[in-house]
DNA sequence: TTGTGAAACGGACTGCGGTCCGCTACTGTC
DNA sequence: GACAGTAGCGGACCGCAGTCCGTTTCACAA
């Protein structure tokens, strides 16, 4: 493991015109009808440099997200309970469960094409590590003799963006699956 | 809603013929590395048939699917207990969840084809749509208090292909997958 | 400054999924 | 058997994701 060297400056330059480009794109047109040629155009620089830097569709996404995503990342670590640190177990299970769907609910469209990388890049990626341990923390120090690990991914598939977006188009509303996981949640971590 | 026209002979036999080369691909060089052409070539028809037949490369993964999974939904329907009727609710949810398990397990690769189709291909299938059925209606007899429509999907969420592939990556055993759901299962609907 | 190695660039290129539409051949009728 | 109408065929075609590699630009040192 080496020094990772400093980000070169046309680099930087580069990775930010791209997401801003991205990002415009997607709000006018639409996610998926954005392809990463105009995407490139539309940020001035080649196709290639748009891959080399966020390695395929999905790696875009997930850098879009990632502001997001660290923001709630944030307020779960150090931020004020239930959310954050002092809650009990559940409490911040369901918090955590709530605030999730929320994200979700705003950037149904970016999830989507974020999860969808074919091979299984909903898994592979940092944040779902986050949000996995965090859970299975949780879980263990609530209830002991679960298989934290295992009931940590089973709380976390309810989340999978494409569920949710079919949920949306069947005219579930947010509070209804927020009701729902947490009775969910509330049944594997009983009082 | 007209009288559906009986199967032309030139299109089953194409049907079968490609239903044939496809699993003789999928099996001989893995189910990503085949491509519609390939299939279509082996299959000695043109591409567009493959297509109009099947819709898409999900379609064909559903295709290819079916016949093991209406010999499941046989089982539930009719079958002995406890997969079939007669037994508890929590008896026959844990008995599907397993032999889902089991099914997914075996045809890992063929699931995740069938539900990547960009767009929430697994929740408009017929057969998710029984499986869904299937659970609510155990849900709401062993607790009408749930939310069992949601319920459903919630206890189905972790069955998809991806989160199956990746914890099998992971080194998770299909014995500690059923132990862990069941507890799940058994949470909810407790006697 | 100038020189040098390495990082980043960009656009031509490949291969695939999916569409389109003029042509073919099956089926049911006389 | 001949005919007409239609379902089905097939391969050329399109657009996009992702790769490759010769060229450019940067960072740093002398």
């Amino acid at each position: 493991m080496g020094e990772p060297r400093p980000e070169r400056a046309d680099a930087r330059r580069n990775r930010l015109r791209v997401l801003e480009a991205a990002d415009r794109l997607f709000t006018e047109h639409g996610v998926k009808n954005v392809s990463l040629d105009a995407i490139a155009a539309e940020a001035g620089v080649g196709k290639g440099t748009v891959f080399r830097r966020f390695g395929d569709r999905a790696g875009l996404a997930v850098a879009l997200l990632d502001e997001r995503e660290q923001e709630l990342q944030a307020k779960i670590i150090t931020g004020p309970p239930p959310l954050g640190p002092g809650a009990p177990p559940l409490d911040r299970v369901t918090a955590f469960l709530d605030a999730y769907l929320e994200l979700l609910d705003r950037h149904v469209e970016l999830f989507m094409d974020s999860e969808n990388a074919s091979d299984g890049a909903r898994y592979r990626i940092g944040s779902y590590h986050l949000w996995h341990r965090h859970l299975a923390h949780l879980i263990e120090a609530a209830h002991p003799s679960l298989d934290a690990n295992y009931t940590a991914h089973a709380l976390l598939a309810p989340l999978a963006a494409d569920l949710h977006n079919a949920l949306r188009t069947q005219g579930f509303d947010l509070d209804r699956m927020k009701a729902g996981l947490r009775t969910v949640a509330t049944a594997l971590l009983p009082a």
